[in-house]
DNA sequence: AATAAAAATTAAGCTGGTTTAAGAAAATCA
DNA sequence: TGATTTTCTTAAACCAGCTTAATTTTTATT
């Protein structure tokens, strides 16, 4: 079941028979995880890419103080790593972690080169994918740069008002970059 | 010459005979460009992705008090544009602009079709560039949310020591998400 | 070399957002 | 169902970084 929300993910960008669809399914590894489990440990190498088929995760690091930040979600049909860190085979600086219960397919970094190898035509969703995804953090980053953190708070639950209703307040926070006690303060106008 | 500079990029994620190379150099209008001249408007349609060969751009917007706000740099063999609006074909969300006189290897999006067509492994090299432009716009979000204004410009400047002597301060100050007058204060220490 | 324009500095007063701390509500679990 | 833990709220004191405005330095233009 999980398979099929990435091949017809995969579909929407690039044509693949059934048979290949299959094909690219074995190159994964299909797990549900409970609430609150990791998936990736910041400082070990990051060796994983993972595509959300249900649920949601978060990539996030633990700050001088001991909190930690969430600084990317991923919901159905999301992709997500420490990109930088599995593209260089470094150790990773984030921490995945499930925010609920989630069927996430995984690949390794040696499994994606085999993939895109026997597949080529996956460079190309791939290619897809992130130029979307860079292209989000660059409009992010402008946000960043011109809201105030009231604003930023109400454009992003007008943009996904479902996900607001989703995540714990204090994980919500962090990823905004306010503290828990001004969001609340916010949310009380 | 200058195409040749983004041939040799090319050549260092993936293998082109010559001639495929200097057919792929086909696809690209190479033009130099004066300090401050525009290579993309904001509100136009978003039709342009770009090459440094030599030189400096930056991508900005303009915010609610009228003040231009860097989001984005791109030196020798980076890729520039909004993202987004390139891939959709919608009005830019920023402009793009040279910061000293540069050299630029320019491709339109129709264009940018037909070269992923004609040469499917230009697929693997922007799959290439846009995990590491992902993977590094992901570290920044967290420097932004882990570091303090004072932070960022020392931890910058020990990054990319020549880049903070080659661009105007009040830009630096803009991209780093500070005010030109703190900057000065930070840098009198 | 003189003039004008753009960029950088300085300093004082101010504010958006944090910190701290304690209590209330909600979720989880035996 | 009650006990425990986690999450959310409230409020006051505080500060990192902004605003404003005037001056100096640097760069560009003739």
């Amino acid at each position: 079941m999980s398979e099929q929300i990435l091949t017809e993910h995969i579909s929407s960008y690039v044509n693949f028979s059934e048979e290949e669809l299959s094909e690219i399914a074995c190159f994964f590894d299909i797990r549900s995880y409970r609430k609150k489990e990791k998936l990736l440990h910041a400082e070990k190498r990051c060796d994983t890419l993972f595509f959300v088929a249900k649920g949601c995760l978060q990539l996030y690091f633990i700050d001088d103080l001991g909190n930690p930040k969430t600084t990317q979600f991923a919901m159905e049909t999301w992709w997500l790593t420490d990109f930088l860190a599995f593209q260089n085979q470094r150790p990773s600086n984030f921490y995945v972690e499930t925010l609920e219960k989630s069927t996430v397919l995984s690949i390794t970094f040696s499994k994606y080169q085999e993939l895109l190898e026997k597949f080529p035509k996956m460079e190309k969703y791939y290619r897809a994918i992130l130029e979307t995804a860079y292209g989000a953090a660059l409009m992010r980053i402008k946000y960043i740069n011109s809201l105030s953190k009231e604003e930023m708070f109400f454009s992003f639950r007008n943009s996904f008002p479902e996900f607001v209703q989703r995540v714990p307040q204090y994980v919500l926070a962090s990823f905004l970059g306010l503290t828990p006690e001004y969001l609340s303060e916010i949310k009380k106008k």
